[in-house]
RNA sequence: GUGGGUAUAGCUCAGCUGGUAGAGCGCCUGGUUGUGGUCCAGGAGGUCGCGGGUUCAAGCCCCGUUACUCACCCCA
């Protein structure tokens, strides 16, 4: 039975039903991203494997699946292999994100974009993963970014955009939480954190909601990290809401965090969360960073923020961009299957020996009247076709008969009885 | 990378303390119905994931392996 006729680990087929769901999502995303003036571009699904391997995925270079040289003999899988280099058999990659070919996207094509360049790229991204439940090897990531914006107007286009997007998919409940690189950076700093362990401090203490404070505290305490007074600090974080500003604590950065108020002020429609353990894994975000929160999951729904270092990287000179993305997987999972029957969708019923070309020329003339039709062979077991047809979304049908002549003599019953 | 669960017909699943492989749905055939979605009878379809072992005898017990799945880590 589990023959190899399964698609590969982690990734999927899609039946007719799940794709015209699918499909009618993108559309809605789409449509909910180009209305708010981003601009649709598309980039290969392979890169450079250097490129990919260049320090800006993070930990999701590690996921990425290389492609071998064409041509390879023998002795360089010996030579790789002493070298303890094996990467180096790969000269390309399949995309991790959409946000590293995007910078090197604009890198090459700069000259043909206006100033401020605000993108969609909606794309299959592959990672090397463990599957399971909302999470998969292959799956598309809905992403909008504007590049070449500094000021806070990037962030609050990209936020009232996706929040439009979720809200046009009928998915209700979303928040936006919120935080701030800089926010982090000082808190840190002022625990006295050394350098080279504010990675590792980072990813504990994007764990508090789940681990809880004793748990983060332990953890930090394994990192040799003075956890004194943050048991109470932490505490704090549990219900801080949006803090007063003229009564903000000690380890908050005063200037990042009246951006965020601005930015709060700027999108009255919308729930913004200022959540101070909000980390994300990149590490090329340098300001502002948001994750999509819905109140029946345990992961995001999809997350972005500021990355105003990474396009330097492949131009030479620091462009601000900032990027938002949504994991349309995730999204879809939540997605009522309501196909819906459409009368403007029909079956035809006919014979096993009914002649082809009175059959096609019946289905050409409903076809030119601005139906769907579909032709079934009557079979014995005529309920279960039916049924079958309704849950394709169709919503009425006929039989076609030795005495049907033209589409005037079918009677037309509805599906789904 | 770590841990749990599952694997039997096209699909969903039963199968007891080891003793000749089952059901429902779907499919096919004949009849019934005759503007038809009903009902009746019959039929096809299974190396029980794969490989070892224990036993007179393994779908069931033991070991290994692969796939799927859930959780952790991390992520969308």
């Amino acid at each position: 039975m589990a023959t190899a006729v399964t698609p590969p680990r982690g990734m999927r087929d899609f039946l007719p039903a799940d794709k015209a769901t699918r499909e009618r999502a993108l559309g809605v995303i789409r449509s909910s991203f180009a209305a708010h003036g981003f601009d649709e571009i598309e980039t290969p699904v392979m890169e450079d494997s250097m490129r990919l391997h260049s320090g800006l995925g993070g930990d999701n270079e590690k996921l990425g699946f290389a492609v071998l040289k064409r041509g390879l003999a023998p002795a360089d899988l010996v030579a790789a292999a002493e070298a303890d280099d094996l990467l180096s058999l790969a000269d390309l990659g399949l995309r991790f994100d959409l946000t590293v070919p995007l910078a090197r996207f604009y890198a090459s094509h700069r000259a043909e974009l206006p100033t401020v360049f605000r993108s969609i790229q909606i794309a299959p991204v592959w990672r090397a993963e463990r599957p399971q439940k909302g999470r998969y090897r292959q799956f598309m990531q809905c992403d909008i970014d504007i590049i070449g914006e500094a000021g806070p107007l990037a962030e609050i286009e990209l936020i009232t955009a996706t929040v439009a997007a979720l809200d046009n998919l009928g998915l209700a409940g979303c928040s936006v939480r919120i935080n701030d690189r800089r926010i982090l950076a000082t808190m840190l700093a002022s625990w006295g954190v050394a350098e080279n362990l504010t990675e590792r401090a980072l990813i504990t203490l994007d764990k508090l909601d789940k681990i809880g404070v004793e748990g983060v505290v332990a953890e930090l305490d394994r990192l040799d990290i003075d956890t004194t007074g943050l048991p109470d600090t932490l505490a704090g974080f549990a219900d801080a809401g949006w803090p007063d500003q003229a009564d903000a604590p000690a380890w908050l950065d005063e200037a990042a965090y009246a951006d965020l108020l601005a930015l709060r002020a700027a999108l009255p429609g919308v729930t913004l969360e200022f959540d101070p353990t909000l980390v994300r894994g990149m590490g090329y975000y340098t300001g502002t960073i948001f994750e999509i929160k819905h109140p029946d999951l345990g992961y995001s729904l999809g997350g972005g923020g500021r990355y105003d270092g990474m396009i330097g990287r492949f131009l030479g000179t620091d462009v601000p961009a900032c990027g938002f993305s949504i994991g349309f997987e995730r999204i879809v999972d939540l997605l009522a299957d309501s196909d819906g029957e459409s009368d403007q969708a029909v079956v035809l019923v006919h014979e096993k020996d009914a002649d082809p070309a009175a059959l096609v020329a019946l289905k050409a003339s409903l076809v030119a009247e601005g139906l769907r039709v579909r032709l079934e062979k009557r079979t014995k077991n005529l309920k279960a076709l039916l049924e079958r047809a309704g849950a394709a979304g169709y919503g009425r049908f006929a039989f076609v008969g030795v005495d049907t002549l033209g589409a005037a003599d079918l009677v037309f019953k509805p599906l789904g009885e």
